[in-house]
DNA sequence: GTCATCATGTAAGCCGTTACATGATTGC
DNA sequence: GCAATCATGTAACGGCTTACATGATGAC
């Protein structure tokens, strides 16, 4: 969960663990926090994969090139690589730090890979639809397809159960059970419009936004409050 | 979480653990799913605080045990189900299982109380609203108001980001965030408007000593982090 | 007598949080 | 020089899931 964040949001520029978990919040939306104690072990482990790497900070804030081939391979020795690491951590003088101590980190060829196979997952999980979603942008047309498509059976099923428990004769539901399950059903409804719409304007759309090391193009997004009408990028 | 389900099922009527979780599939909604790894030390729990006690299921051997008692009017309806499914397929037999390998559980006094707290305590948790919602029928006017109240000023300060991500000028949002973020905007926005029909209806109810005008909805500084008292929970 | 289901539990592990510990940089 | 913030980490803990272990009962 957090690794398929960190990648997705690394995969649109290089960013230090401070910077990563501003930008973790917006893109897991309001009320989900990461905290630093899930953040950093997990660049850690990410580091340690080869899915993402340490790099120059910037000396002023242009977009620097996302290089790949890592200058460290993966070929070499664990251990070598721990210890060059313990033996920079050790120095006060950090080269790769920047102006505040910063370990700026990037994704690595290997992690955008991974990241798509991260979206590409086809484990149905209520929690990491949305992170799938706001990143499936790296992936192909079948992917994404897929992805919104199990997602709407998925609350498809969850539908006719809510419609189950709402139709029971004799239910024992009380005032405010019912209207729980009243809203919430008629969440999921709109939940599955909103996706048929997503599936049709993907299928009909010619965008296919493959995974090419495209810059950040601002988006000109003077949307003009036309969901259907998503002029396919 | 489990804790608070299995009172509000309990307060109910008593179950033993395995239609315990039947009941708590419902409870919690499709999706959400209680393990037995979970229910049972959830049970033992409360059972060594004494929220719930074992009670002899009814020794009554024409009749299954799952059907009703004296003292458990509403427990029928599920486990009759059961009962009535069973004795349509299978005339003859009697569906009595032996009440030996069974631990039915009750509710106690004071699980009655801490059923109460827990819907009233005031910590703002995603998940648990609905839960609280659930069973906010054991609690008083207030206490209910109280907890739509929370859960709407929640809404609306998430309301706020959302907008706040996505009027943002350089916002990178391409397509697919986009569409995400308008859609859970769009899902609050119904949240909230659901829970002021439900605020006003509760007030309205029977308008006889709540007519205090809530500050909490109006006022943006939440001072919900400390709110944890002697019980963690 | 054997299999599916009902029924209760325990153990290991995942994934995340809170709290703690440390240090660098900036502003006053 | 002192506090606030920026920045990176570690340790302890918590809750829940999966997998495992066990046994009773009813169906065939």
């Amino acid at each position: 969960m957090v690794e398929l964040a960190v990648l997705g949001v690394l995969r649109e520029g290089e960013l230090h663990g401070y910077e990563l978990r501003k930008r973790l919040q917006e893109v897991l939306g309001p009320g989900a926090k990461v905290s630093f104690g899930s953040l950093y072990p997990a660049l850690g482990r990410l580091a340690t994969e080869g899915a993402v790497r340490e790099v120059e900070p910037p000396p002023d804030s242009g977009v620097p090139p996302e290089t790949e081939g890592p200058s460290t391979p993966m070929t070499g020795s664990f251990t070598g690589e721990v210890a060059a690491f313990r033996a920079a951590h050790a120095s006060k003088r950090r080269p790769r730090r920047g102006s505040r101590n910063k370990k700026v980190f990037g994704i690595t060829a290997a992690g955008e890979t991974r990241l798509a196979e991260m979206v590409a997952e086809p484990r149905v999980d209520d929690r990491s639809f949305s992170l799938k979603m706001a990143f499936c942008r790296w992936c192909d047309r079948e992917t994404r397809l897929g992805l919104f498509e199990r997602r709407r059976s998925t609350l498809l099923e969850r539908l006719s159960e809510s419609r189950g428990a709402m139709g029971r004769p004799r239910s024992r539901l009380d005032h405010y059970a019912r209207a729980l399950l009243e809203h919430d059903t008629e969440s999921t409804e709109r939940s599955i419009a909103w996706l048929d719409r997503l599936i049709t304007a993907e299928r009909s759309g010619t965008a296919d936004v493959v995974a090419a090391p495209a810059p950040i193009a601002t988006i000109p997004t003077m949307t003009t409050t036309n969901e259907s009408k998503g002029q396919a990028e």
